[in-house]
DNA sequence: TTGATTGATGAGTAATAATGATGATTGTTT
DNA sequence: AAACAATCATCATTATTACTCATCAATCAA
């Protein structure tokens, strides 16, 4: 019944004084809106204006109609506002998941970028899973998943962002300090201090000890720092992001060595439902995430 | 852009689940929706759902003209049934203008009928005008105007509501109240209680003493009860509605006497703006208005 | 695999909205 | 007073928009 076009007559008829004028306001005839009032009117059985003289009053029903007008418009309008920043990437909600500790280090740096450039967006950030990211992302509860694993999914899709290498910190003064790089035999009795999560789950394990049959004994930490810390006291050693390890030997006695002989390279990856291919704040967001290197490579 | 239609069908595709769904609830055909919401994606540039499977799933633009649609679409409906209640005479604000002291008494009588009748109808009561009530009313600060002079006025359409007549009042023990009806000179000396108001307004003086050339003392009160109590006190007589007057009788020591042989008539109108002529609340007022005869007459 | 369900799309039709022309009324100016 | 300008209502016509029908593609269950 009421459409938006009554709506907008009514408040324009009453800012503007004459039905003439509000015509001109809205690029219409005064035909037009005069016809537009007069099938509401039908419809609802009731007069919206009377005329008095040759300008037009409210009628008590009038009235009416000009506050919800005055107060439902503004919505709208407000509404095509945001939409059309929706549409054009600039707001909405990037909800992000992080499985691995590196991830989550690497998000830290970048973050702050995404937030400058899109000032209208909001970031969630989540780290918790029922099962897994990807069920996260398949479930909608998460809209671009950052994983050093591509695994094939059927839906998804998976953009590269940012290559690294896991390297091996140890003190300053340990003996292995002296290599350019070493072998998995080389840690068969060191103190490996790990993030707190499965084993399965670290590439150390699974990509460097485990295809030597190397399986050193291990130890798991809270505290990325404390874990450098303990490091640096002799107390065991890492393997860590090489520009997460750069960063420690700056500030304190510990040295980054080469896992093998050509490294053990890393790709983080962006995964994305295939339907959300196009959508503006995700592309910008993989769009920052591939230029990082400049960012976290201090 | 977006129209009532798209809040619609957002709604109830979120009530229903499924497009087919929505339709159905609409009587409106799956393909229309299809299109309606086609056509503002295309216009807007933006997505508002995406298939998941065989269903529909809204997009974050989606989700925010959901909540758009669940603020405004009541608004529209309840606004719509109000409309309707107006269009009924059923609502509204019914503006009265009173003028005259009886005027007032009359009206404190009609008005727990018309309220009881019209639930949802507020009613503002103004005496006080800048000029005079004839004026309230064509400057629309009023709707309807209580009056017994029906004053030819441009516009301005009057129907009489109460037939009355304009009584002395005397003490029981007063020497005129043997008298079936006085004639002008038996007030010569007497002592006239008035409302506090111009004496050219006042019926017996324009109707009764003046043409007989009487001017009796006369003492402006601002109570009428109190008026009353000092008319059963032989402090004076007034003149009063004879419905008044009777309702004192039955109280106080006072009579009641008709003034002049045939008595003073008089008739309450109701003036209404000739457009105004099929506004309902106002017709109600003025059909409860003559029957009030059985409510004012006890 | 088949069949049923659901949504998207294109073409055609029905419904609605806008225009232009005209007449009536009102207020102003000559 | 009379002529004029401004404003709104209304009618007939045209332009636009919304809806339906038919059909296709994709999904999901039997």
């Amino acid at each position: 019944m009421i459409e938006r076009t009554h709506l907008r007559i009514i408040r324009a008829l009453a800012e503007n004084g004459s039905l003439t004028a509000a015509a001109n306001a809205l690029f219409l005839t005064q035909s037009a809106l005069s016809h537009q009032i007069r099938y509401l009117e039908q419809k609802l059985e009731i007069s919206l204006w009377q005329r008095d003289g040759r300008k037009l009053r409210l009628t008590q029903a009038g009235e009416l109609m000009l506050q919800v007008a005055q107060q439902i418009l503004p919505v709208l309008e407000q509404t095509e506002q945001t939409l059309q920043a929706y549409s054009e990437g600039r707001a909405g909600i990037l909800r992000l998941g992080v499985e691995c500790h590196p991830c989550y280090e690497w998000l830290k740096k970048i973050l702050a970028d995404y937030l400058r450039e899109m000032p209208q967006m909001d970031v969630d950030i989540v780290h918790q899973f029922q099962f897994s990211g990807m069920e996260g992302l398949l479930n909608h509860h998460i809209d671009l998943l950052v994983t050093p694993d591509a695994v094939k999914q059927l839906g998804v899709i998976y953009q590269p962002m940012f290559d690294y290498e896991l390297v091996l910190l140890v003190a300053e003064n340990h003996e292995l300090s002296k290599h350019a790089y070493i072998e998995a035999t080389a840690l068969q009795h060191e103190l490996l201090l790990t993030f707190p999560v499965a084993h399965e789950r670290l590439d150390v394990f699974t990509q460097f000890l485990m295809p030597a049959g190397i399986n050193p004994r291990a130890k798991a930490m809270q505290s990325m720092d404390i874990m450098v810390q303990m490091v640096a006291l002799q107390r065991g050693v890492t393997v860590l992001p090489n520009w997460l390890a750069l960063e420690f030997c700056q500030t304190l006695p510990v040295k980054a060595i080469r896992l093998g002989q050509d490294g053990l390279a890393k790709t983080l990856f962006a995964a994305i439902r295939e339907t959300d291919q196009d959508v503006g704040y995700l592309l910008k967001f993989i769009f920052l995430g591939k230029q990082s290197k400049n960012v976290v490579m201090v």
